[in-house]
DNA sequence: GCAAATGACTTAATCGTTTTCGCATTACTA
DNA sequence: TAGTAATGCGAAAACGATTAAGTCATTTGC
């Protein structure tokens, strides 16, 4: 690769004449500018990240943390289309995307705040972690630039799925289809689950619907099995729901199957709805009523936030940013 | 962040000292080492990876190309799983994982290759790419080490999915379960494809199963509405298949959907089989019947193969490992 | 007993940039 | 016409590491 002392060499000016000259700094004559930038492009110059990292403290690279506790890792539809849309966001704007290494069990690791240091991120994004990791603290009280996604810390800026009005407007979806028995399915305990739940129960009482206690069960995220379960505990009640809504659209195509094994039809003899709105979920049969996230801006707003608070910091305004949902009406749940 | 300099002041020797004890050179006392490492830990000190990359031209990052024509990017299931296990092998040995920039608009944007040189990787993987792109080709062409999935380059390193096999499987199943009118949707043109395709019909030829020419039809992977458009075609024919193939599993549910439409049933009416072994799939009624592609394994050999380029080039075997894949036994393709 | 080898460091160059400061020229002002 | 200001460029230090070569005292070999 030519270097810039190439280019000096060939044009025989200075190199630091030929960096100002790349650099469009305003005491190069405009002749001498021309003549290197021709130079450099015969050449096929390309400065060296790393040179110029290494002296600018500025990498245009931005680390992505995005451990997967329950190994789904890239395959989990909702980061990953989160992922999908913040990655092209910052590349847009000439940023790079590196992950953060998150493989724990390795010797002589660092933390995540070490590693940042170490490849000299400009910003970091945080999704889909354990927000109450030690390191993950750490990480968020350093002076690095950072945006989570769906988890709120102190003084960072954040980008929220609006899990409140979502729920709340799947809820109500689901009431004005004539259902009062709503069973809720609720992932493990995280700040999502909180919102979600709290906004079940607050839209039920509002629409003067009562849940009883049984009507709540727990079921991680994504886990079919663990949702067929639960399922079987629902339809065991004596009276039990006329409609279940799941923690995510996997978890329902597990509780699916579960009734489905029952010999109960789906919607007609009970009502199934979801949460993220993945892809299969439209293709299949019945189609799925889902609350679809909104991935795309999510991630493009992520990108967004976390560029102007590496390049404008001080004129960054730190506010969560909540990004709507949408009820997508398929056909798991009937009218009654 | 603790510098050298930082740690040779405190222990009163010289920064070629520090540097030699932590990297373990043999003409320091072992006395001395301790006592470095020892303060090393203590300031919490961290190489910069910039500062090291820049003399030693090695930077323990590898960047991952993976252009995604069709905008799944992401979330394309087979190269998440792909991806996200390259990501594991390669972690776990040290190295992290950036994305090539694929935003191919961008004024001044620079090309794969010289991306590459700015960013200093040690090797690139490329997956899911127009691999005739000149961009790519003259990527390929570089001394980088390089591994790509499934398309083989000149004296490349490659791991492929066994489509071969994998379609020899398929089809093989479906005919030991009675079909001899077998129609394939297969996708747009690639090596992926014709080795499908190849396979598709040498196996037809040696079970003396005959296949007309219009049970081949063409439909882009992953494109629910072609698939679907496919299918009703095949529906019109005088003589329809009783079971048809897709080029990928999302492709099957378009087709699935079309033949409810007709009031066709699956599998009794008609058989469906996908490709890839989706997730989704597997939790959707009736149960899919597909190739299961080990993403997994491909991810980790590419990962493993990769690294064995970058850190003992003349020793590694340059031949293409090809990954088996499974035949899942789902519902959607009936006995006869 | 003296040269050579060894051990344990240090010096200094280097990787490819950026940037501050200084030094000539040239142009402008009074 | 002398003094000041602006213009255009170069020298050199710095970023944080690695490493070849050099230094100096102590051991070893014969």
């Amino acid at each position: 690769m030519a270097s810039m002392k190439d280019i000096s060499r060939v044009c025989g000016v200075s190199v630091a004449t030929v960096s100002k000259a790349l650099n469009n700094h305003k005491d190069i004559s405009q002749e001498t500018k021309s003549h290197i930038r021709q130079v450099a492009k015969e050449m096929g110059y390309y400065p060296n990240s790393l040179a110029r990292a290494l002296k600018t403290n500025r990498t245009y690279n931005i680390g992505v943390l995005f451990t997967d506790e329950a190994g789904n890792g890239l395959t989990h539809d909702y980061f990953a289309g989160v992922l999908d849309s913040f990655k092209r966001s910052v590349e847009a704007r000439g940023y790079d995307v590196t992950f953060l290494n998150a493989s724990k069990n390795r010797k002589n690791r660092m933390t995540y705040l070490e590693h940042c240091r170490y490849r000299g991120f400009d910003g970091v994004m945080i999704a889909n972690v354990d927000f109450y990791d030690p390191e993950v603290e750490e990480l968020v009280k350093s002076n690095i630039p950072i945006v989570t996604i769906d988890h709120l810390f102190h003084d960072r800026a954040v980008i929220v799925s609006d899990n409140v009005r979502g729920m709340r407007e799947l809820f109500t979806y689901i009431y004005e289809q004539g259902h009062r028995r709503i069973a809720y399915i609720h992932g493990a305990s995280s700040t999502v689950t909180k919102s979600r739940i709290s906004s079940f129960l607050k839209t039920a009482e509002e629409l003067g619907v009562t849940v009883p206690e049984a009507y709540l069960r727990e079921s991680p995220y994504r886990d079919t099995k663990g949702a067929g379960e639960a399922t079987k505990e629902l339809l065991d009640l004596p009276n039990p729901p006329t409609c279940i809504i799941y923690p995510d659209d996997f978890s329902c195509f597990g509780g699916m199957n579960v009734i489905r094994e029952r010999g109960l039809r789906i919607p007609e003899d009970i009502s199934v709805a979801g949460y993220d709105g993945i892809r299969a979920g439209r293709h299949i049969e019945p189609q799925l009523t889902t609350l679809r996230q909104d991935t795309v801006q999510i991630g493009m707003q992520a990108g967004e936030k976390l560029i102007s608070l590496i390049e404008k910091p001080r004129t960054t305004i730190i506010e969560p940013v909540v990004i709507r949902g949408e009820v997508y009406k398929g056909k798991t749940v009937r009218s009654i």
